[in-house]
DNA sequence: TAAAGAAGTTTATTTTATAAACCAAATTAT
DNA sequence: ATAATTTGGTTTATAAAATAAACTTCTTTA
């Protein structure tokens, strides 16, 4: 087959979003994303959930104060996947 | 929000690899779109309908000597929404 | 101390992608 | 000649995904 599968993890808008900032960002707290990327929190929770469950990236839970605070932060199989997500999807863009 | 939404009927790996296609090869029948994607038949053609019901794509029917024939093309419309996606895709991609 | 806000999670709904089943005509094999 | 297979699809059913609504817990403010 001419055109490779997209890793369906990665080809969703919100969850590439959370992926895009988290490359940029190094590290992004829950409501920053949520601002960022314009999600309601429980879509966003539950695409966190799915790329942590997948190692894509990592969340840590805290408190700020008295505050709960979940951070979040890319792996380096998140940046492999990532990097390769791009390369295939540069066969399908890349028309000329 | 930073992220542009991504057009959704091109957000789709098949729907974007008939595109793909369409802008390399000007025009295609269907089995060698089909042969190309490695798509099954019916999910080629639901696809091929939703793409040709937004007018991303035009279908042309006829006879190959004694065969149906299904010749798909790319519209304007379809092309500048292609580039569009592109576009919006790179504020997700170059992230450096 | 009641109401509102922050930070999420869980669950339900809607949408979408995909394949399985089907159909009609043509070709090939018996 | 006719039965079986192939070609070129379409329609329908199913599985998976995205998304939002409803809920929870704790905190801050009125």
């Amino acid at each position: 087959m001419m055109f490779p599968t997209l890793d369906p993890l990665l080809h969703s808008e919100l969850r590439l979003a959370i992926m895009s900032l988290l490359i940029s960002d190094v590290e992004a707290e829950f409501p920053y994303i949520k601002e960022q990327t314009g999600a309601t929190a429980g879509n966003l929770s539950v695409q966190i959930d799915k790329l942590s469950a997948a190692d894509y990236i990592k969340v840590e839970k805290s408190f700020k104060g008295k505050k709960p605070c979940t951070i979040c932060r890319i792996t380096p199989t998140g940046l492999k996947a990532f990097e390769d997500y791009v390369k295939a999807l540069k066969s399908y863009l890349d028309v000329k």
